[in-house]
DNA sequence: AAGGATACGTTATAACATAACAAGAGGCGA
DNA sequence: TCGCCTCTTGTTATGTTATAACGTATCCTT
């Protein structure tokens, strides 16, 4: 189950602003395209995800929505979460209940995730169509595939 | 990423009050094994799972527990439903926030999961260390991996 | 401008999970 | 057997995650 070329980009040294500029302008260019409305809301969602670069659970999200004046109900962060979900923008992390933008929005994945259980720092990667022949062998039909691993990213071994 | 050669049994006609008493003495002899205590509400716990083959809530399993009166508050189930998964005589399902009990007990396994979105039932298999090398390759210590894909099994597809 | 589709605001509640502490049950050495 | 320790259970209370439902606003199309 090799992992691609720009795995892991996470546990590096990165300019995170650009980072966070590079991704928002492909959301948008990506929205535009596919013409899906990347409101205020879910806009600022991105941003927040987007700066935290680790995961984040709806209510953390909610918190700093409401900071910024863009609601303070539950709804409104799962709302603007399953659009960045269903847009392919962030992924929802299962063991953990929680939410990363996207580290590689330009294709469609099944994204393998790596997550540090030491400073919550979350790593993407891909992972080939892996257990899709297996399942075939017996009959099932996959629609989608979680694959997450939990241990200690490099930076935190020290 | 093959999965091994008992895969998918649970998608099988099998005679399943014999699979269930299977697992139970397997349980027991495991658990006099590693001195564990199998008591009454964890082997009840373990019972009902394995009687629903198919993935239960932890309120679920506590409601059948309460209809015995072995429990009625949620500590009750997920003590025990903690107890069977350290145990390695069951499995979470994390992207269902619910439990399974294990068809493979034997072996110490990283499992990997096919989850029938119209049915519930879920299958186990096993799947090799298949994120490792690449982890490897950025640094990353993996401690636990869950492989869980959702779909249509065979018997739902008619 | 009218009408449909999409998004947002809000209330309320459902569903999942655990902290904390008291009480009971079993094992084991003195 | 007694006392001690450990593990298990019972219970209260609360924390955390998630969604149903419904009304209003906005935007786009015709």
């Amino acid at each position: 189950m090799p992992i691609s070329g720009s795995n892991g980009p996470e546990f590096k040294d990165h300019d995170h602003a650009a980072c966070i500029r590079t991704a928002l302008s492909v959301a948008e260019e990506r929205c535009a395209a596919l013409s899906l409305r990347l409101t205020p809301v879910r806009r600022r969602t991105l941003e927040i995800l987007l700066e935290a670069h680790e995961a984040m659970g709806a209510y953390d999200v909610l918190t700093r929505l409401d900071a910024d004046g863009l609601g303070s109900k539950p709804p409104v962060a799962y709302r603007a979460l399953a659009f960045l979900v269903d847009a392919g923008l962030a992924h929802r992390i299962e063991r953990l209940n929680a939410f990363v933008a996207c580290t590689n929005p330009e294709a469609d994945h099944d994204p393998a995730f790596m997550i540090c259980n030491s400073c919550g720092t979350v790593a993407e990667g891909e992972v080939q169509d892996a257990l899709t022949p297996s399942a075939a062998a017996v009959g099932f039909k996959i629609d989608r595939t979680v694959v997450e691993a939990t241990g200690i990213c490099p930076a935190c071994q020290d």
